[in-house]
DNA sequence: ACAATATGGCCCC
DNA sequence: TGGGGCCCCTATTG
């Protein structure tokens, strides 16, 4: 049972010798995404462009700025003009991808000035999954290792809905709310079922439960409380509103295909190994997506899926994939994140190959939150988590800490993160002083002592590692308050900042 | 300070 | 194809 720690020298030298080749070689390649931002190391974001190999072009204020080449700069500012487009428009054509690119730009420069908004960290355990509400655009979603849920209004002060899980062995894979009531949720949790969570009502309904998942008839059999023996569990979940039904993956290869109320349409074993991620495309709603720890991920024909063999086509990868994301704009691209260091993008146009390969350190580690990159809504950009890693080429030093999940919301102007325990939620300096003005008036309204969410009410964290990251967060919040009462000149603000410090 | 815990993935028998 | 042991090397709790 206890952990076998082997001597270090021997890990320096596995490590090393296991260095995949393919890192070896990205290391020669110029780098295919681009830094945005600054220290410290949860201030970083990483956004990959998918069009040219960009060129750095300097560093300003906070944060440094890559873009393709100044001539295309130039061709844009000019085709940006807004009669081009309606002229264009006029003519008869198609702007719609133009004025994406356009828009595109302007984005990428305000990601410089992305800060923290809020925080939140009210889990006993690390966050594993994060979904945007479809339509309430300051809520989020967010599912941790311990079954956990909370539904969480961060422009509000204390408007969140928690549901407690059951704990160890709880772990959930993914969520999606429901497309039809916004209020619930569909669950694919570690205990091995597929519930749909009312978030209101909090009632929960098991739509499916994994095959084999025999635990509870060992317990009732044997009437006494075993061990739990786990044999099966659904990692991942999907939900189409056009062909009303859900699909979700378990840890042994299985698909399962599901009406929205839970009947099961058919049950494969489409994967060698664990299927960590499902997903309809929004654009065709017969196409689907699934990874795996197999190291594949396949594309299928929902109309005609017989058996593992007769997918549409089979994108191989030199790891086990995490997950495997349609572009949202068109439905046209597939972005994958392996299990090591590698970031691809597939175009629907040709499946045989990837049309861009991201060297990005990522690796695999068991107490970490698999690492997934994924789309930005309305750009052809995308976000990805980092896992520093010593033997990555381009590491340095002071590459701390890292942020497991992100995610933009659907008006793409704001991103949540998962990072270990924390839930964060950045946005444009400007907005964030704005509404964290407006929470502070709140606050100052309510007489409540913190903003900075936490289980254990804003309290210090006996662990010093902990407390000096939240310590760090809501010292920053603080920090940016006290800029805004300077500001304001309001003095009682000031106080109230130094007393919660404390 | 130190040990235990956590349900990830691979290899080998 | 299944299970035990090992390796990846984090963060929290008692």
């Amino acid at each position: 049972m206890a952990p076998v720690n082997q001597p270090k020298d021997k890990k320096h030298e596995r490590a090393h010798e296991r260095w995949p080749e393919e890192a070896k070689s990205a290391g020669k390649r110029k780098p295919d995404y681009e830094e945005l931002g600054n220290e410290p190391q949860a201030k970083r974001l990483f956004v990959r462009k998918t069009s040219k190999p960009p060129e750095k072009i300097g560093r300003s204020g906070g944060g440094s700025m890559v873009r393709n080449n100044r001539v295309l700069f130039h061709q844009l500012d000019r085709q940006c003009s807004i009669v081009h487009y309606v002229y264009q428009n006029m003519l008869g054509g198609s702007i719609r991808a133009q004025l994406r690119q356009c828009l595109q730009l302007p984005f990428l420069r305000s990601l410089a000035s992305y800060r923290l908004f809020r925080t939140a960290s009210p889990f006993d355990r690390r966050v594993t999954c994060l979904e945007w509400h479809p339509t309430h655009p300051s809520t989020v979603a967010v599912g941790s290792k311990g079954g956990d849920i909370i539904l969480w209004d961060y422009e509000v002060l204390t408007k969140t809905c928690f549901i407690k899980g059951k704990g160890p062995g709880d772990s959930l894979g993914d969520i999606k709310f429901s497309p039809y009531e916004a209020v619930k949720l569909y669950v694919a949790s570690g205990d091995g079922t597929l519930s749909l969570q009312d978030l209101e009502g909090r009632a929960v309904q098991v739509i499916s439960r994994a095959p084999d998942c025999g635990h509870e008839l060992i317990l009732c059999s044997l009437g006494l409380m075993l061990c739990c023996c786990f044999f099966c569990w659904y990692c991942s979940v999907d939900v189409s509103a056009s062909c009303r039904a859900v699909v979700t993956g378990d840890n042994v290869g299985n698909v399962v295909l599901l009406s929205t109320s839970g009947e099961e349409i058919w049950k494969l074993k489409l994967h060698r190994k664990k299927v960590t991620h499902v997903e309809f495309n929004s654009r065709c709603e017969w196409l689907l997506a699934t990874a795996s720890v197999d190291q594949t991920v396949k594309i299928w024909d929902l109309r005609n899926i017989k058996n593992k063999m007769n997918f549409l086509h089979v994108l191989p990868h030199d790891k086990p994939v995490n997950a495997a994301y349609f572009s949202p704009t068109d439905g046209a691209k597939l972005l994958s994140t392996d299990q090591r260091s590698e970031i691809r993008v597939y175009s629907s146009s040709d499946w045989t190959k990837p049309q861009h390969l991201i060297p990005h350190p990522h690796r695999q580690f068991q107490h970490l939150t698999p690492i997934k990159a994924t789309w930005h809504p309305r750009y052809d950009l995308i976000v990805a988590g980092r896992y520093p890693d010593p033997k990555f080429p381009g590491y340095t030093v002071n590459e701390l800490r890292t942020v497991d999940l992100n995610k933009f919301n659907p008006m793409g102007d704001t991103l949540a993160s998962g990072m270990g325990f924390n839930i964060l939620i950045w946005s444009r300096e400007e907005m964030v002083a704005k509404k964290q003005e407006h929470l502070l008036k709140a606050m100052t309204e309510q007489g409540i002592g913190s903003w900075s969410l936490s289980r254990r009410g804003g309290q210090r964290q006996a662990n010093p590692g902990t407390s000096k990251l939240k310590a760090n967060l809501l010292s920053w919040e603080l920090e940016e308050m006290r800029t805004k009462s300077n500001d304001s000149k309001s003095q009682g603000r000031k106080r109230k900042g130094k007393d919660l410090e404390n």
